[in-house]
DNA sequence: CGGTAAGTTGAGTAGAGTCAAATTTGGTGG
DNA sequence: CCACCAAATTTGACTCTACTCAACTTACCG
């Protein structure tokens, strides 16, 4: 079943769905025959573990298909989780060799991976693909600090709809379409997974959600797929004027 | 009397104390002479903004002396801390017009500063500038989400303690000093300060450094000058087994 | 059609927030 | 050098949001 999903994995760079948005987006034709000489695809299923916090970094890589996230865990199992990982989002960190923390497959997941070596090689010859990181790390950055707003300073309603706001957003972003209105979409997380994102109980997550629904902020149909009837309105209740937390 | 301050500034680059920390590190003695033509210093008093969010960033530039900090607010003056920069930290963002956050000088601040569009030009020249750029952010990402981990599923108590020992771990480092058994400096905070770093009141920061001293894990003399006497035993309160968050 | 995981809802509690004094402190002008 | 002031900090009393524990419902999968 591995094999099916990695058929629908492009072979060819130039085929690649996230070819211009993951750390090759300025790279050359020349650079990226380099690369596809050092690349290899790996496919984790749903609940797969990616990478323990602590093991050996064998790799690096991009997120082609799916999502994943990256989490913290305490002795006593509180969890928090620091990123969300989605189509040509960068795993990994060039120049450490253990793993700061766990990525951990919410969907089916496909990643095109390089030995950290050679790609560390690589970087350093291919300014490129360094420049092209720099840029990502601090759109990540960027996202890490307003996530700390979210966690810092709002209610759990708030953190909910900003949360909401945000996929909501990607997905618009994805799909070209404006976010002026209706918007809809699937959510890709667990309400636990909500929990852990958002520093708050599955079931203070559940409340909300039930909330917000009650109140006509957003429609639910079974437990995944959201319409959000006024997007201003959502964004409001997130404690946003205008454009809140770009995750991605 | 800020005359006073820019006295005490090196005018050689040379003479540097972040020479080899700051984004400047990896340059060699010709890059050097060139930042040198588009650098010059400034000086802010404590309390005052260095920059408003929103704002216009026409420079970009490195933390030479004292403190500052990152803050966002919200509409209704929530606020909440996102960085504290520290001697040789980096301020601005390469490729964005305007500043996301308040930078706030925290102590009296002496700031190296570049005009923006010269150091961009010089950055594409010299990928020395943008290694170390990339490496200095990857480090700031960690502590971001270090700190998410913090903020979104530590108690008060766990939340100061982990503070405490990040200021005390920094304060060693610099010192050169070991971390082991008793620790002292001084909060380069107030209350308050410490509160929208922690998401927290400033009267829970105040009832809990009080609960810590009654249970003897610090010592206070002032308000300001702490002694932790082992400091292990902080770290326990913090909630990390080990080493929790290294916010430089 | 049952079994299990995911999600919802309820009741009671606790930890942090709010509002309101009191107290300490560092700095200033007399 | 000392009294005084404004700001920072501490402490108290009360409230409320989000957590805990628990039962129940729904959806999905074999």
């Amino acid at each position: 079943m591995l094999n099916d999903t990695l058929t629908a994995v492009p072979r060819e760079c130039g085929d690649c769905p996230i070819r211009h948005r993951a750390v090759c987006a300025r790279c050359d034709a020349n650079e990226l025959e380099q690369l596809e000489k050092i690349k290899y695809y790996r496919s984790f299923e749903a609940g797969q573990t990616v990478v323990w916090s602590g093991d050996q970094m064998e790799f690096v890589g991009s997120v082609v298909k799916g999502i994943a996230t990256l989490t913290q865990t305490m002795e006593d199992g509180r969890t928090q989780m620091v990123g969300l990982l989605l189509p040509s989002d960068f795993v990994g960190r060039p120049g450490r060799s253990t793993a700061a923390y766990d990525v951990v497959a919410t969907t089916d997941l496909v990643m095109c991976c390089f030995r950290k070596k050679p790609f560390e090689a690589m970087m350093a010859k291919t300014p490129h693909i360094a420049q092209r990181l720099l840029e990502m790390t601090l759109d990540e950055l960027d996202a890490a600090r307003e996530w700390m707003l979210v966690l810092g300073r709002k209610t759990a309603r708030e953190k909910i709809a900003s949360l909401l706001s945000i996929i909501g957003r990607r997905n618009a972003t994805l799909n070209l379409s404006d976010v002026t209105g209706s918007v809809v979409f699937d959510l890709p997380l667990t309400r636990e997974a909500m929990a852990d994102y958002l520093g708050l109980t599955l079931e203070t997550v559940s409340r909300q959600i039930s909330s917000l629904k009650k109140d006509g902020v957003i429609h639910l149909e079974g437990k995944r797929h959201v319409t959000v009837p006024d997007f201003d309105r959502l964004l409001a209740e997130a404690g946003d004027d205008s454009d809140g937390g770009m995750l991605a």
